[in-house]
DNA sequence: GTAATTATATCAATATATTGATATAATTAC
DNA sequence: GTAATTATATCAATATATTGATATAATTAC
């Protein structure tokens, strides 16, 4: 992954120009994740969250499933995160007191997922933070590059679950 | 960062268009970032090994480091890892007996990582599913889309860094 | 009505990844 | 020669993220 550099087998043999692009590719977006969660960490800081709760925040918080929530399922596909990873961050988030967790009247079995009123305000409280984050790391980028940049790796992770 | 569809703040006010693919960009960072982990994983799961240690072995088998080594400086650098962090990576692939440190005889402070002969073949053998992994994952992309998507990753990488 | 399936919760184990802090030895600065 | 800085190692704490497995209750299939 970080041969960023032109490498020879050990048969001698130089890698082909694809696996060297792909090795580079693929190490940036290793590294870029890193420091995604590094930064974006820091520019929340004041709220004490993660990048990751964020992100759970962030779906909570939509028009379409703010006021009945999600389930866990729900949650678990649109994150592409495992049932127990996203569990123990459930878990944080109620212990705030920023989600809770409600039964379905549709389904017995199913418990949903809703932003608290507490949670509510402190999402918009970080749409200031979170909106200077993305201005700070994508001033690099035009807005038609930031366009391509967005459906290249959409495809990419549509790439890499069918993988 | 998850709220990929059109959203209202509480203030009733639409997110602009920037806010929105800056939002959807950095969620699939996130998403393509944990599959690659995932699939990665997947694809050298013979070995035992973790696509973050195939990071470091890669870089500790570059030619121009490949004899004398890497200080651990200077991988937490090429890396873009924490020290800690790096440490216990190191630690498993030198309990493994693919690296070794050694002394740096330039400063005595120093310690060079080093690629043992084992860690070298199972380098070697890693290659196949390595660039199987990455044609499949890359399977949808024309050569030129992987070589634009690379290059806008590392501008990514470098605005996060410097953010 | 019963077996099979599903939603959730949880336990366990393992491997990152970050920040803060400390200690020792070697090197550099003055 | 001494203070300041640097390279490494390590301890601590916290938060992901994955896989495997189990249990309970509710729903679906037949």
């Amino acid at each position: 992954m970080p041969r960023t550099r032109q490498n020879e087998q050990a048969s001698g043999k130089p890698p082909s120009l694809d696996y060297d692009i792909a090795n580079r590719l693929f190490f940036r977006l290793y590294q870029a994740s890193n420091l995604m969660h590094k930064q974006g960490t820091r520019y929340v800081a004041e709220f004490g969250t993660t990048t990751q709760q964020w992100a759970v925040i962030g779906a909570l918080a939509h028009p379409s499933v703010i006021d009945r929530g999600m389930t866990v399922k729900a949650l678990v596909e649109f994150l592409g995160v495992s049932r127990q990873n996203l569990a123990i961050l459930l878990n944080r988030l109620e212990d705030r007191r920023w989600t809770e967790r409600i039964k379905d009247r549709e389904d017995g079995r199913s418990r949903r997922i809703r932003l608290t009123a507490t949670g509510r305000s402190v999402w918009t409280a970080m749409q200031k933070p979170i909106e200077a984050f993305y201005t700070a790391a994508l001033a690099d980028f035009s807005p038609d590059e930031r366009t391509i940049l967005y459906r290249l790796l959409d495809r990419l992770k549509t790439g890499l679950a069918t993988t």
